[in-house]
DNA sequence: ATGAATGCAAAAACTTTGCATGACG
DNA sequence: CGTCATGCAAAGTTTTTGCATTCAT
C-alpha cells in the first residue's frame, strides 16, 4: 500500500523507505523527528541508518508526500502531507502541536506578497501559545 | 549612546557588547548572523570571540534589545528590536528580507489561539516569495 | 545491467559549555 | 573586591557528504 504511494511519486521502492513511511503513518498526525523515526525503527527491529532517513525524507518532501517543519529550536519534524494546507500552533507548556487553517490569513498573505511585487511561494506560520490561565 | 541602552537594559557595559550592538546599528535594518557580526568586527580590527557574540546576543534578546529569526535553513539572524512588531517576507531569489505588518492577520492569530483555549505568546510568520514574473 | 539507494565513517554547520583570566561597577 | 563577561578549546547537536556496496527495475 505504501509501495503504491512511493511508486506513484516516482520513487524507487525500497525496504527502508517503506518502513520510514510506515512510521509516519503510524504516527497518525504526530510530528516525528529523524531521531524519533530512527529510534522507533530500532525498537521495531528495523535497522536503518540515520543518513538514509534524512535522504528518504528529503525525497518524500520533494515528491510532496511529507512536509517538514522547524519549531523553535531542535530538530526538524516531519508529517505526512495532507490534502489541505494548514499552519501550526505550538504549546510552550506541553509541546503539543495543533493544526489550523484560516482562509482569511491565507488570503491576506498572498495579497501582501503581491502588493510588494512578489509571488507567494510558501509560508510558515507558527503560533506559540500557552494554556489560557483562568482568572 | 549604546552605553545608555545597555545600562538601561540592566546589562554590564563591556567593550565587546558595545561593538556588537554597534554592528547591528550600522547594519541599519539588515539582518546579521553571528558570523556576519564576527567578520565585520574582524575587518574593523576588533577581535571578539564567537561565543562572546552568541552570549551577548542572547542577553540582548532577553533584554528586548534585539530579535532573532531563523529563515529556512542557515544560521539565526539578528536585528535591533523595533517599536512595532513586524513579520518577514523572504525572497528566495535574492535572499532579501522585507518587513511588513498586517493588523488583520495579527488580530486573527490572537483570535485563533483563544478559540482553542490558548493565550498567544508569540508567533513567527515568514512569507517565502519570488519576484513576480511578468507574463 | 545500470542507475539509484544504502550504510558507514567522517565532516560540516551552527551553537553551547567548562574553565581560567580579566574587566565592570 | 565580588561578580559577571570574556576567550579559548573542546564538545554538543543536527545534518550532510564521500565512497564502496547492494538493490530495484
Amino acid at each position: 500500500m505504501d509501495n503504491q504511494e512511493l511508486r506513484k511519486a516516482g520513487l524507487k521502492v525500497t525496504l527502508p523507505r517503506v518502513k520510514i513511511l510506515q512510521q509516519l503513518e503510524d504516527a497518525d498526525g504526530r510530528h516525528m523527528s529523524v531521531e524519533d523515526i530512527y529510534r522507533a525503527l530500532l525498537e521495531a527491529g528495523e535497522d536503518v541508518a540515520l543518513p538514509t532517513i534524512y535522504r528518504a525524507l528529503e525525497k518524500f518532501e520533494q515528491a510532496g508526500l511529507v512536509e517538514s517543519h522547524k519549531f523553535e529550536d531542535g530538530p526538524a519534524v516531519y508529517e505526512l502531507a495532507q490534502d489541505e494546507h494548514h499552519d501550526h500552533m505550538f504549546c510552550l507548556d506541553t509541546n503539543k502541536v495543533i493544526e489550523f487553517v484560516d482562509p482569511e490569513i491565507e488570503k491576506r498573505q498572498k495579497m501582501i506578497a503581491e502588493q510588494h511585487g512578489y509571488e507567494l511561494v510558501d509560508h510558515t506560520l507558527v503560533l506559540y501559545v500557552r494554556p489560557k490561565k483562568k482568572s
